[in-house]
DNA sequence: CTCCTTGAACTACCAAGGTAATACTACCGA
DNA sequence: TCGGTAGTATTACCTTGGTAGTTCAAGGAG
């Protein structure tokens, strides 16, 4: 398992096929078009860029390629997140919390789905025991 | 206010400046080097271009450069969480905490301070009210 | 069978991060 | 005054992400 760290648009083009399992370059410059406006070669060179780097693959179909992820959405968010965390606070992930709730204004309801997380978290250790 | 996203290098040399306030470029050299060992020139050519980025400031001081941060940690930290949490969890600070108590294993003494500080936020809020 | 269309391949840039050798300058000691 | 040394400026190169024009190949239309 390497480096998944994706850039921006690598990111949205992952967001298309982990959306609908494969696509066709067509697929997915269509899909990114009204945001972004890109040509369909920007799409296609990327996508093999991505090839290379090993997150998607692709097959032949009917004479085009048809595109499929090959990391899963959540293999990048724990890479991606624990480079975050390891830079900006020292890997300890009550500082990013703790960041998160000073500086983003999480409203109540949403303190309330935190605070039943960690319930959820500490109920699972206890079963464990 | 322009983007404060530092690479890996720029950010550990904002740490060194941060650490202590103001640095020459060998003393930002010599604090990294064990890790990195980096040569001097790369330092000062990293410095220089961050200073043309707007992220430090540089006075001259006895023919040498003493270099200063010109944002905050906090700044830093905050621009680069919000990226993250938009791209990876389309801004919801929540989700971004599940997927820290999903994947990255709190123990419970983090949990219990996770809480607390969930509770310090609605404290907050409750004298606001 | 030939030409057009479609989609992939190739090539080419640009910016930013990173890395560093080399060139220059100015001070200090002999 | 002359040369070494220290430290900045210049220049250069590599990688990755991003963006796209141009070329090429193969299937479909006439």
């Amino acid at each position: 398992m390497g480096k998944h760290t994706l850039g921006e648009l690598q990111h949205a083009i992952m967001q298309v096929l982990w959306a609908r399992d494969e696509a066709t370059v067509a697929e997915v410059h269509e899909a990114l078009f009204d945001e972004r406006g890109l040509a369909p070669t920007t799409i296609a060179t990327m996508l093999r860029k991505m090839e290379d780097k090993g997150v998607v693959a692709h097959r032949v179909e009917d004479r085009h390629f048809v595109y499929q992820a090959t990391v899963s959405e959540d293999a990048v968010r724990s890479t991606m997140v624990s480079e975050l965390l390891d830079r900006l606070f020292a890997g300890d992930p009550a500082a990013l919390v703790s960041h998160l709730v000073a500086d983003h204004d999480i409203d109540e309801a949403e303190v309330e789905r935190l605070r039943a997380l960690l319930n959820h978290a500490e109920a699972r250790k206890d079963e464990n025991r």
